[in-house]
RNA sequence: GGAGAGGUGGCCGAGCGGUCGAAGGCGCUCGCCUGCUAAGCGAGUAGGGGGUUAAUAAGCCUCCUCGAGGGUUCAAAUCCCUCCCUCUCCGCCA
């Protein structure tokens, strides 16, 4: 949600934003017209229960006729009361029904564009791997630890098993990157995987993308498509210390994604299923400081890739396809050699207070308590992850070589699907 | 899953139909005082919305919030219902 002072103080500016993400700025002199109907007609409900209470306060002392007067003006001032509380109650609803969807507006930096072929490439790391032979892709490449046919047959498309050294694999990036992350000042999170309604409401999933969000009706939760969910509303409702910030965490946990309407897309191996697991960097700052704070968050995610030798480059995510809560979102897209095109591997997000404010995260400071701003980046994204190092790390008889740092972790240096 | 107890301000804790956004204590902030420290004295100290204002300065007015949501009543922290959460005991379980 942004901040209503768009709508107060600075609707032209908030129309442009609108603009740049592609949607109709007419809204804004909609909801203008809204804010004041409901302010109006709740200063009026506001009088008449001061009125009220003024009364029953009265009544308190009052005996006799004298009392039995005022009940009866009271029984009618509390009719009043209820009739306009509910209009006023009313005109919020409609109010904010428009309202919350609004985006958040993009940063100054945001390239314009209306989709994923509108990304601007910033930066590369490496160049595509060559091969002096037909390289293989990751389901090639891992018949043996790597098996979507009775993924498929247990649990359906886009499920798939890992077994002996993949699992290894996926054990030691997720400790390599939560080594590194601790040493940089992140706290390792496992947090809930299942959560409440408020919980997607408040980092801005719901409503708009409750369609990929898998649900249990019989207890009222769901299943988190990435760890960005609990980390943010971890500190939901909170007043944190100007002193603590920022707080950085590093959450590790499976992601759960139903992939609606991507069907028939990317349905080979492993690239797209409906479970993977993640390691992700969540930051509650200072919102003076969370642009570097992104840069920051950017620069250990990249840090990682470098690590672990995998060619990439970076994308400045346009306009048209950044989601609703992201004042600015950078991809990484990691070489893949099978596909021999660029794929997103990791995000990284500066969500401004857009999901601070759904959330009442704020932080006692000088000028009082203000909302903090949040931030997300994937460190590692394991599922995606393993293909690019063993796409790009395979060799010519099959086999796949471990990056060099993450060799303390696996164990071996070598593996073979 | 069964039985019971309970959820009040940063924390502890009183209040159980009106004068209560709420006693008292702790903590914190500011000031006073005392060689320093400690102690002592005084004042202040929940969040959010709306209005007033040049102002997201102060002040003032007002509404909402005593786990959440409904209800009863002229009036609810207090009474009733539903839900959530915590704790204790029993059962089950990794």
């Amino acid at each position: 949600m942004i901040d209503i002072r768009w709508i107060r103080e600075r609707p032209a500016e908030l129309k442009d934003a609108l603009i740049r993400r592609n949607m109709d700025p007419a809204i804004v002199d909609v909801l203008v017209r809204l804010d004041e109907e409901r302010r109006a007609i709740r200063t009026l409900a506001e009088d008449k229960r001061a009125e009220q209470k003024a009364l029953g306060r009265e009544i308190a002392k009052l005996e006799g006729d004298e009392r039995e007067r005022a009940l009866e003006q009271a029984s009618k001032l509390s009719e009043d009361v209820s009739s306009l509380t509910t209009e006023a109650d009313a005109a919020d609803a409609i109010f904010l029904a428009r309202f919350a969807p609004l985006p958040n507006p993009p940063h100054e930096s945001v390239p314009m564009g209306d989709g994923e072929e509108d990304n601007v490439e910033i930066s590369r790391f490496g160049d595509p791997t060559s091969f002096e032979f037909e390289p293989k892709d990751h389901l090639e490449l891992g018949t043996g630890i790597i098996d979507t046919e009775r993924g498929a047959k247990v649990s359906g498309a886009r499920f798939g098993y890992l077994l002996g050294d993949a699992v290894f694999m996926e054990f030691a990036l997720v400790r390599f990157a939560l080594d590194r992350l601790s040493a940089a000042g992140f706290t390792p999170v496992v947090p809930p995987v299942l959560v409440r309604e408020e919980a997607l409401f408040g980092t801005g999933f719901f409503p708009d993308d409750d369609n990929q969000v898998y649900q249990i009706p019989a207890d009222d939760l769901y299943l988190v498509g990435t760890s960005e969910v609990p980390l943010a509303a971890y500190h939901a409702d909170e007043i944190l210390a100007e002193a603590d910030l920022p707080l950085r965490y590093a959450g590790f946990s499976t992601c759960f994604r139903r992939e609606a309407g991507a069907a028939g897309r990317d349905t080979r191996g492993i690239l797209r299923v409906h479970q993977f697991d993640k390691v992700e960097m969540f930051s509650f700052c200072d919102p003076d400081k969370s642009w570097e704070e992104h840069e920051f968050l950017f620069s250990q995610e990249e840090s990682l890739i470098q690590e672990l030798g995998i060619p990439y480059r970076v994308v400045n995510v346009c306009t048209g396809d950044l989601g609703a809560s992201a004042a600015k979102k950078y991809d990484v897209e990691a070489w893949m050699p099978a596909q021999q095109k660029f794929r997103e591997i990791t995000s990284c997000s500066n969500t401004t207070d857009y999901q601070a404010r759904r959330l009442k995260v704020r932080f006692k400071g000088e000028k009082g308590n203000q909302l903090v701003h949040t931030l997300n980046g994937t460190a590692v994204a394991v599922g995606r992850m393993l293909i690019a190092i063993m796409e790009n790390n395979q060799r010519a008889d099959g086999t796949v070589a471990v990056p060099e740092a993450l060799v303390p972790y696996t164990g071996f240096e070598v593996f073979a699907g």
